[in-house]
DNA sequence: TCTACGATCTTT
DNA sequence: AAGATCGTAGAT
């Protein structure tokens, strides 16, 4: 059975509250069915790491926009970073999808991934923008309606940890230490670049 | 228009 | 340690 869609007003809310609660969800797209390993929160209004930082363009549009829906852009040239725009219409902020488990549609994913055998360890936004076959014309796509890319309600995650967001050097320093970075405690299917450490629940 | 560079990943 | 690869943002 598929897993009810997650609301809108699910989104309606800071961005580090919904990237706690987006680990263990589901995305669909097509066949392809991933679970949420490993989130980043990109906050409004003060984060000097956020794209939305220096106000609104065409490529940030949908994440000043209103929440639930997809905001994807092209990184390095090469690779579709998946965020779900979060807060309210009008405040520019989002989650990073960083890191999925795989659960259904393994062929079609191996075959993105340009025939690579074996399971895939989607550790990192590139590999999972690459498997859901997804590129920037999906940025502003409704996550709440059934059709193309949908975000369903999956399990719930006990134990949680926390570490700083990856790749964000240009950012003030109290923003590069912050730890909204968010992971499935002790899944694979998590980046590990950078220690995590265990949070309260 | 021109330039520098990036919320990355793979290969050397 | 470096290359891939191109759209974006800010400067000219």
């Amino acid at each position: 059975m598929p897993g009810r869609l997650l609301p809108r007003q699910f989104y309606a809310r800071d961005a580090l509250d919904v990237a706690r609660d987006l680990l263990g969800q589901e995305i669909w797209h097509g066949d392809v069915g991933l679970r949420i390993t490993e989130v980043e929160a990109y906050r409004y209004p003060d984060d000097t790491a956020n794209h939305c930082r220096v106000g609104l363009t065409a490529r940030n549009a949908p994440m000043w926009g209103p929440p639930g829906r997809a905001y994807v852009y092209l990184c390095y040239g090469l690779h579709q970073m998946l965020n779900l725009v979060t807060n309210r219409n009008g405040e520019g902020a989002a989650v990073l999808i960083r890191s999925c488990e795989p659960i259904a549609g393994h062929d079609t994913i191996a075959l993105r991934r340009g025939g690579k055998q074996g399971p895939a360890l989607l550790t990192g936004p590139g590999k999972v923008g690459q498997a859901l076959g997804l590129d920037t014309s999906f940025s502003g796509h409704v996550l709440y309606r059934r059709g193309g890319l949908e975000v369903r309600r999956g399990s719930s995650v006990a134990d949680v940890a926390v570490g700083s967001r990856i790749g964000i050097g240009y950012a003030e320093p109290e923003h590069q230490h912050a730890e909204w970075r968010l992971a499935v405690a002790g899944s694979p299917w998590v980046s590990r670049s950078r220690q995590l450490r265990s949070a309260e629940r």
